[in-house]
DNA sequence: CCACATTAGAAGGTAAACCTTATTTTCACA
DNA sequence: TGTGAAAATAAGGTTTACCTTCTAATGTGG
């Protein structure tokens, strides 16, 4: 019945393992259950059953990893969500912010020729709406390359690429502030450590904290 | 997490249920259980709580039918359901006869506010690609009122309206016998009981039995 | 009117994916 | 180098939705 004859469950490890750790650094099981919302011994315990299943491989006290088969499944989910993402934001005209948790659900239903004939009919879109590259071959990136805001230089002018932060709360927030994927900015103001950053936009002014920029990819402009 | 707040299975023995008797009569168990692919034994123990939770009513021996809130949901699911094969079939140009399978995955995931934004993205359709209406309100029908079209007189023209088999297989066969929904046809001959029927289409003719005629629904053409 | 098929219900079992509580192992760092 | 946090393992429990096997009730057709 699971399209990818994976259970719901399953595809989001997966797709959480790929997002955390790409496929090159193991994860801890903390991290994964903090971004389930599981125990860390529900977390360990299906963990197990991945790499019993050869999903993922296990490294003790180190964390988990993506085999090459777990990273393809991985790959697909992503790939599912990020269309769905556009479709829902381009076509239906809904909210940036919360359509990432209405794509999260539709990717779990999703059959390989209804996401070939999306891809085709979005005429394959290369981010989705945060960003995020969607992969379509098995050595795509799944995660954009960008130099963090929060190392920008003073006065520098960069566009935003892309956002890390997946909580609509947080990408609510930015959007408020005028901050979009695309614009450009310059910092005007830095203090040290981690206070926060002020930006010029190209229609006033934001400020945010220091964390949020370190979740906020960029690339510098001419 | 499940957007309806009832989980996949229930929703599907309520469509089900929907389907099968309206809201009008009592399905039975034996009935459901063929159309669910489940055994007798299952969806009784199903059934019954659905019951306990008030989204059907139980005339022993006789069978399970939808309540008020039961209908409710029913209605949403096959709401759902039409939407997205509309969306499948007409946006992404997929084959309407596997549209249905896909459909009821993408059905159980997919969040109010979505589906009144596909609503309006496909401009409010009337009807599924098979001819079936998508209900909007509460009182609205789900099942077409066509007469069959095994009922037609010889000669008789009519137009195809709705087929009732969501069989992939069948539906193949009639897309092949270039039967499809608005099509005008009439009927050239016809045996006695249970013999097929022999049609004349606009470039060609089709014969089909008697059982399969049972299943589509027709409008007299003037 | 009674037998037989349908329907109902009882009992017990499985698998997935969670949970809690408790214990042991390991690593890192002070 | 010892200790405390993090990680792993153990043991037992829950819910959902299936399953099988068996028995009991019922209503309709011959």
């Amino acid at each position: 019945m699971k399209p990818g004859g994976h259970s719901e469950a399953v595809e989001m490890y997966l797709k959480s393992l790929a997002v955390l750790g790409g496929a090159r650094q193991p994860v801890a099981v903390a991290q994964l259950a903090e971004k389930l919302q599981v125990t860390t011994v529900s977390a360990n315990e299906m963990l197990h059953r991945l790499s019993r299943d050869g999903l993922v491989t296990h490294q003790p006290y180190r964390g988990f990893q993506l085999t090459e088969a777990g990273r393809e499944t991985a790959w697909d989910v992503i790939r599912r969500e990020r269309l769905w993402e556009r479709f829902l934001v381009d076509q239906l005209k809904l909210d940036p912010a919360r359509a990432i948790g209405w794509a999260c659900q539709l990717e779990h239903a999703t059959a390989p020729e209804v996401i070939e004939a999306l891809d085709g009919f979005l005429q394959y879109p290369a981010t989705c709406p945060q960003g995020q590259p969607i992969p379509r071959s098995a050595d795509d990136a799944v995660h954009g390359e960008g130099r963090m805001l929060s190392e920008a230089e003073i006065g520098e002018r960069v566009r935003l690429t892309a956002f890390d932060d997946e909580d609509p709360e947080v990408l609510t927030y930015l959007q408020r502030q005028g901050l979009a994927i695309g614009q450009v900015v310059s910092v005007v103001e830095m203090g040290p450590r981690r206070s926060p950053l002020t930006l010029r936009l190209e229609n006033g002014q934001a400020v945010i904290g220091r964390d949020l920029a370190l979740t906020i990819q960029t690339e510098r402009v001419a």
